[in-house]
DNA sequence: TGAATATATGAACAACTATTCATATATTAT
DNA sequence: ATAATATATGAATAGTTGTTCATATATTCA
């Protein structure tokens, strides 16, 4: 398959936002629906501060999306493609 | 979703395995058939030691497997899902 | 306005990674 | 057995990355 440089560079940076274990937890926890940077760092046991630096990379990517209300911000996946690689990708080390 | 952390760091491995150009252009190689790891070296114009420790890892996450033809090594691609979640990533790339 | 809360961001540091170079192993041919 | 070829591997190094800490911005409440 013919695959431009820049093409072989932005699909590689589409894997490297999956490809920490800290924002998979991060995705695995939107699969259910939206929450708050608080509410993720909480389940998640890390800090509020770490929690928003992966999301800033996550949204970069467009794998999820910022909803505002009031003081809080509400994360949820952005599109199906991601719901569609998170779980493509555990069926594979399921039964890899 | 619940995800155990052993689980996730292996979803995280999983795309790890794919976060790099060098791996993703390897990966584009052989979603055309098998070839060898000369071949692979000369298509991307890498040395074939970089190849061989590359094709490492993506065989270890059983991404690609080796198949040994006198002493030549002609690797393609493991299985389904891995071509899946290629072409799946690059869908997400292209019309992202 | 001022205090409190939620999120974001920059800098710094430790940990990880991809490549190169040198070398090792394995196979074929002479 | 020796030489040549194909691949693999270990060590070293330069570049990248995730977290923490301190601080900044934005919003709500009193």
């Amino acid at each position: 398959m013919k695959l431009s440089e820049l093409r072989a560079i932005k699909l590689a940076e589409l894997f490297s936002a999956l490809s920490d274990a800290s924002r998979i937890r991060i995705i695995a926890q939107l699969m259910d629906g939206e929450m708050s940077v608080h509410a993720l760092a909480d389940g998640l046991g890390m800090t509020e501060s770490a929690v928003s630096h992966q999301l800033r990379g996550l949204r970069q990517m467009h794998l999820v999306r910022p909803r505002k209300s009031g003081r809080q911000v509400f994360y949820s996946i952005d599109d199906d493609h991601v719901s569609r690689l998170f779980t493509l990708g555990l069926d594979h080390v399921q039964h890899g």
